[in-house]
DNA sequence: GCAACTCTAATCAACTTTGACTAGGGTACC
DNA sequence: GGTACCCTAGTCAAAGTTGATTAGAGTTGC
C-alpha cells in the first residue's frame, strides 16, 4: 500500500470539492511531497484512476479563473469514503516500516472517533511486538548469530526501528487518551488546510536545509 | 533511489557471474523480498535494464541444466562496479527514512574499506542531526506549535525516527571501530550467499509469524 | 506408463511513479 | 509596448513495480 490514495482521498474529502492543484497545495502544506510520493504526476494520476473506479466523482469545470489549463474538480463518493476509512485504519494499524503511510494516517487520524484511534494504535504496538519477536527468532538460529556476519546488522536495525516505533506509538496513545486534539464527533474539527487565498510558507521551491535531491 | 539496483548489482558482483534466479535466491536468503522491492519481476527488469545501460554484461547461456526456460547469465562491468560503489556510498550516507535502501547498504558495507565505512556512517549521523534541526524549525513557527494541531504529530514522528536512527548508527560505528566484521582489504571476506546446492531456510512460501499480506 | 504435482526460471500486462515539459495568463521593468 | 519572467494547472513519455502466468523438466502414486 502506498500513501498516495489515502492522501488524495483525505485531501479531497476535507475540501468537499477540490481540483488537482488544490490537493497538491494542501499536501505540500503538510510537507507530504518530502516524505511521500505525493508529487504532481502521482496526484493527478491517482485522481483520474480513482474517478474511473468510482471512488471520486469528476465535475467538468470552466477554463480556470487564474490562468493555466482548465481544471477538473473532484468530489468523494460514498464508495470513496468507505475506501478512505478502510485505508486510514490500515495505515494506523500496520506495523511494517512504511513511514509515509503511517504519516498519512496520523494526518487524518482525527477523522475517526477517539476510542477507535486509540484502539488501532494499540493494535499497532501489539503488531510491532510480534514482528520483533519473529525477526529476533529469524536471526538467532540455533547455530548462533555469527552465522550471519554483518548481515545480522540488518536485522538488528529492524529490531531497533521496531522498538523506537513502538515507543513513539505508546507516547501518542497517551497524549490522545489525555484529551489531546479534536476527534470525530467532538465538535469543530481542526482543518489542516491553507485558508482560501493565503500563502503557503512551505511550498515547493524553497527546500529547507538538509533536504536531499 | 530504490534499493533494487544496489541489491542486484551487489548480488551479481558477489557471484562474479549469476543468472536471475540465483540473484533472486540470494536476496531471499537475506530476507530482502520482505523489506524491499526485490521481487522476481523487479529483479529481472533491473537485470535487463542495467544490461542495456552497460552496467551489466549479458551472456547467452544454454537451456538450463535443471528445467525451466534458458537462463541468461550476467557479469558486472567496470562501469557497473563504479555505479555499485556510488550507490553503496549514497545508501550509507543518506539520512532520509528509506529503510530498504539503508538495509541494502548495510548488507554490502564490507565491500568498502573499514575507515571509509566509518566515515560514511558519521556523515549519516551528521545529516540526521541537520535534518532533525530543520524539521524542528519547520514545525515550531513563531506562532507556536498549536498552529499545526495534530499535524504536528507527523513532524514529531519524524524527529523521533531521526533520533532512533542516529542512535543505532552510532552503535554500528562503535562496533565497526572495535574491529567487528571483515572489510575490504582485510582478508577472506564473509560471503552472505548460500553454499552451492544448499537449501534456503528462509525462502518464499513459509512466511514467519507476523508477516503481512 | 501416464496423470497430477512440484520445482526451476523467466515473462507479461496492468499499473504506478517520476521529472521534465507545455501552455495560458499576469506582471515588472525600462 | 515588448520581452523576460513567474505563477497556475496539468500532461506525457520513460521507467519502475507487481502479481499472475507460462513453460520446461523431473517425481510421485497407482
Amino acid at each position: 500500500m502506498s500513501a498516495i490514495r489515502l492522501l488524495v482521498l483525505g485531501a479531497v474529502r476535507m475540501h468537499g470539492r477540490a481540483h488537482g492543484y488544490q490537493v497538491r497545495n494542501d499536501l505540500e502544506f503538510w510537507g507530504a511531497h518530502e516524505w511521500s510520493n505525493a508529487k504532481p504526476g502521482s496526484i493527478y494520476h491517482a485522481l483520474k484512476q480513482m474517478a474511473k473506479q468510482g471512488l471520486l466523482k469528476a465535475h467538468e469545470v470552466a477554463p480556470s479563473t487564474a490562468g493555466g489549463p482548465p481544471r477538473t474538480e473532484y468530489e468523494i463518493t460514498e464508495q470513496g469514503t468507505e475506501e478512505y476509512l478502510s485505508l486510514l485504519r490500515e495505515a494506523l494499524t500496520s506495523y511494517d516500516q512504511k513511514m509515509d503511510v503511517l504519516s498519512a494516517g496520523i494526518g487524518f487520524i482525527v477523522d475517526l472517533p477517539r476510542a477507535e484511534a486509540v484502539d488501532l494504535l494499540k493494535q499497532r504496538v501489539e503488531g510491532l511486538r510480534e514482528w520483533r519477536a519473529s525477526v529476533t527468532e529469524y536471526y538467532t538460529p540455533q547455530d548462533g548469530p555469527e552465522q550471519l556476519g554483518h548481515i545480522g546488522e540488518i536485522m538488528n536495525f529492524w529490531v531497533h526501528s521496531a522498538d523506537a516505533g513502538a515507543e513513539w506509538t505508546r507516547g501518542l496513545i497517551e497524549r490522545i487518551e489525555n484529551g489531546a486534539y479534536v476527534f470525530s464527533g467532538e465538535g469543530e474539527p481542526f482543518v489542516g488546510v491553507l485558508p482560501e487565498g493565503e500563502e503557503n510558507p512551505y511550498a515547493t521551491g524553497e527546500p529547507h536545509p538538509g533536504d536531499e535531491n
